[in-house]
DNA sequence: CGGAATTTTTAGATTAACCTAAATTTTTAT
DNA sequence: ATAAAAATTTAGGTTAATCTAAAAATTCCG
């Protein structure tokens, strides 16, 4: 397998990106304001992507990402979204601070390293944005995230993003120990104020009430 | 503060750990061994640095480091021996496979990522390796490893190396939970046999034979 | 439809980091 | 001390990734 130049990754992850939205067809001055560059740099890098087969691409007809291509876009994704959920799980970073510094993780290489991160991490399923994590194949979970409040007496779920961001509530969950991961089962829902009794890793349980449920998004399983 | 690339880092590091051996003059040649580049892309570097201020430089004569040079340095070096340790106490990498890993992971730019990693890893001192990393304002410790089994009942003392590096050892230490960094505390040694009682971490205590405290280096506090 | 506007590509430069080959300086050894 | 050997630098070139300016293709719309 060939190895791709950390600018290559970074086009090739724009094109995954701007073409991920339904769209076929990539265009030059979409990729070019994405990237910050100018669109003769565009030009240039994308005929040597097509030459590699990670795109194909008609003169002035915009660009498509192959199979291989859409590959190595997931691949640097993936080791993208776990640097961020160490960073914030492991390293106590907020999940608005990370995004630089796993731009530039997102690069290294070493695929036994990022096996054992995912390992250290758990295996989470999504990131701190609540964005779905590749796996090592390049499949992410399309599971609809729903919300906890909606969910009957003994689901189990898994915690992956909150409606509310406001430091207030961040700040609430953070004395809970709730954090996007944690595995929560429903162990009693109350009719008369919608509160709900929870099991939290295994491990702990509490109440939390509606108001707080209804800012949990969750996935099941 | 100017931003040295990679490359730059490379070259700086090279010449900070081949003036840290004594000698003051660097020469070009031990410079492309290092890197394995040629002479020719070394001269051409080495103006480069001087013009940055972080190397002096006389034709023909050498190179030597200055103190900010130094501090670049001894940056990247805190940098990267944090990231061994990482790799081997939290993602089991065993220590003679992290050096290339680490290669990389040393020019990710964040002060306030090391921050939260030095801390994360409980402040060790030295490197899987036993090299000593420096604190955040470069300063190492030069304090000398010494044997365990010479120390006295009731020192305290860190692992910071082995010398026995056998896969039959480290797999012994494995099973012990003893590991680089770990906190010894001396609570009896046997006169006959020469086997002591440690106290790791303030958390357990175990018996260990001679053999084994021989083979293990600390540094007291 | 056909010109104007927009998009995209090409042409030609620049910078960083390397290279080889040749020139120059320093060191070594007889 | 001086010629040969070794080390170092210079000269000139390459590649990757960028840029600006200009040319070419496509799209839009009156």
């Amino acid at each position: 397998m060939f190895e791709l130049s950390f600018a290559e990754e970074n086009y090739l992850k724009a094109i995954y990106h701007l073409s991920a939205d339904g769209k076929r067809q990539v265009n030059t001055n979409a990729i070019a304001e994405r990237l910050e560059t100018r669109p003769a740099s565009v030009s240039d890098m994308i005929r040597k992507l097509s030459e590699k087969g990670v795109v194909t691409y008609v003169k002035y007809q915009g660009v498509n990402i192959t199979e291989v291509g859409k590959k190595k876009a997931l691949w640097v994704i993936r080791k993208h979204r776990l640097w961020e959920v160490f960073l914030v799980n492991k390293l106590n970073f907020h999940w608005d601070e990370v995004h630089d510094i796993a731009e530039q993780l997102e690069h290294i290489r070493s695929s036994l390293l990022i096996s054992r991160l995912d390992e250290f991490l758990e295996f989470p399923k999504f990131d701190p944005h609540g964005d779905p994590i590749p796996n090592a194949e390049g499949i992410m979970s399309s599971n609809p995230m729903t919300i906890l409040s909606e969910l009957p007496i003994g689901k189990t779920a898994e915690l992956v993003s909150m409606k509310d961001t406001g430091a207030v509530f961040l700040n609430y969950l953070d004395r809970t120990g709730l954090k996007i991961g944690s595995k929560i089962n429903i162990v009693d829902k109350m009719e008369f104020d919608g509160s709900m009794e929870i099991m939290v890793d295994q491990d702990k349980t509490m109440s939390i009430s509606k108001q707080v449920s209804d800012n949990l998004l969750v996935i099941t399983e």
